[in-house]
DNA sequence: AGACTTTTAAATGTCTGACAAATGATTTTT
DNA sequence: AAAAATCATTTGTCAGACATTTAAAAGTCT
């Protein structure tokens, strides 16, 4: 691990970049001591502080976790699926929020990415998660629900679905997705009869699903996602009429 | 923007997340200044180094950046999808890398995906991405490719295939699943005959695009990821049996 | 007055040295 | 042998200082 005093960079910034680099590289592995902060600072020639902020960037993204202590020290963090949620929700929220992504387009990507899993979920789905999608098709039908609160429901209700294909990397990739939109979903108000067309169709989706029948369930997606976007859009049209009067 | 003294994590961590928790809800916008690394110290009562901990965190994840000078400072960064590109890269690579997750699994997660974009880079790709996967195709054919240069060039025809689309949102949640998978598809040794049955399916996808025909593009994309789950299970056979002999 | 140069002030980047706190290992005591 | 006390190591935090960068302010010359 080297860094090059020429650089125009950040001593922190290199230090980081080198751990890092030898971290994909393979040089060190999961669960490795790495140096102390002291000997890290010897080797690199700079102080401990150059050597912590170095450090805590990297414990920023997770993959690298400290202890305190005698047998202490910073450790390579075997990066969990568990740990990247969050992180990728995170970024994909601000994402969407930062860069004025339309409503359109989020759904779109929303329910491609879905419809890509529900013929997997229709074929490897467990009673479980079947017996969850069915649960959260409940509360949706509960009346002196806050629309926040059928949201939330939805996301897992949809989140269930994602996870009965039973592949990880995908249930990774559309927690960012899924999840993201939350807040872009938030800002509509659902009337009862909007809901119950909702929940009617979450009902054909879990059919579906239960039957193994991928393809109804991706048309049932695909009809969601027209009744959301027609949704948004009303939402969005009354919006732009109550400010012009 | 407040910290708990009774909380047991580190200082810099409550200090990264309440600045954090002030960027998602919008206390904080984007360019906007933050308070100098002294006023912050100030304001959170702790010293400097721990606040520029907690800024390093921050920055680590392209949530503000710095600058020197005298109007200089932390600055809230708008996270575009070029800066998030590459972390979600880095972060599939090593989620891959380190769960050992199977070649199937990821494969089946890339392929999902894609198929769920091939409808609509079908409806939208330009002339541009059509070219690009044209050119790569041809590039593909070129003999004395080494391996790595094939798989590149994968990289790059499927990303045109993805980017058609025009939906910034599946690009960014695609760039991972692809290019995080190349590590994998390096492994594989690719034979004359391998590479030409590659770049003919490569080829029957991009003319399902060009002429508009997703669901085209979608069995194509079917056909290659077959093709390619055989070639992975090939070569790990191969090397199961040199290993046992 | 206007253009150029110099100075200055403010901010981050880095260093030194120190102490606090946690924690496993070691030693001592019972 | 078990429990308690001590110790050594390592990260967490602090204080203060200097270096470097940068833009604005002040000064100078034409």
């Amino acid at each position: 691990m080297k860094i090059d005093p020429s650089s125009s960079d950040d001593l922190s910034v290199q230090i980081a970049q080198a751990i890092k680099d030898a971290i994909i590289g393979g040089q060190l592995i999961v669960d490795e001591r790495l140096p102390s902060e002291a000997e890290l600072a010897d080797h690199f020639q700079v102080s401990r502080p150059t050597v912590r902020e170095a450090l805590k960037r990297l414990a920023a993204q997770s993959l690298i976790r400290t202890q305190r202590g005698a047998t202490g020290g910073a450790f390579v963090n075997r990066l969990s699926f568990e740990d990247a949620y969050p992180q990728q929700v995170t970024t994909s929220t601000l994402l969407l929020s930062m860069n004025a992504v339309s409503f359109d387009t989020a759904c779109e990507a929303r329910y491609a990415l879905e419809s890509a899993c529900a013929p997997l979920s229709a074929q490897r789905r467990t009673a479980d998660h079947l017996a969850t999608m069915r649960a959260e098709m409940f509360r949706q039908s509960q009346p002196g629900l806050t629309d926040e609160a059928f949201c939330a429901s939805d996301v897992a209700f949809h989140r269930a679905l994602v996870d009965g294909a039973g592949n990880p990397v995908l249930s990774y990739q559309l927690a960012g997705a899924v999840e993201a939109m939350q807040p872009l979903m938030n800002m509509i108000t659902f009337t009862a009869r909007d809901r119950a067309r909702i929940v009617d169709l979450h009902g054909r989706i879990a059919d579906a699903i239960e039957s193994g029948d991928g393809t109804a369930a991706s048309e049932g997606l695909s009809d969601l996602e027209k009744e959301t976007r027609k949704l948004a859009s009303d939402v969005f049209a009354a919006r732009a009429a109550a400010v012009s009067t």
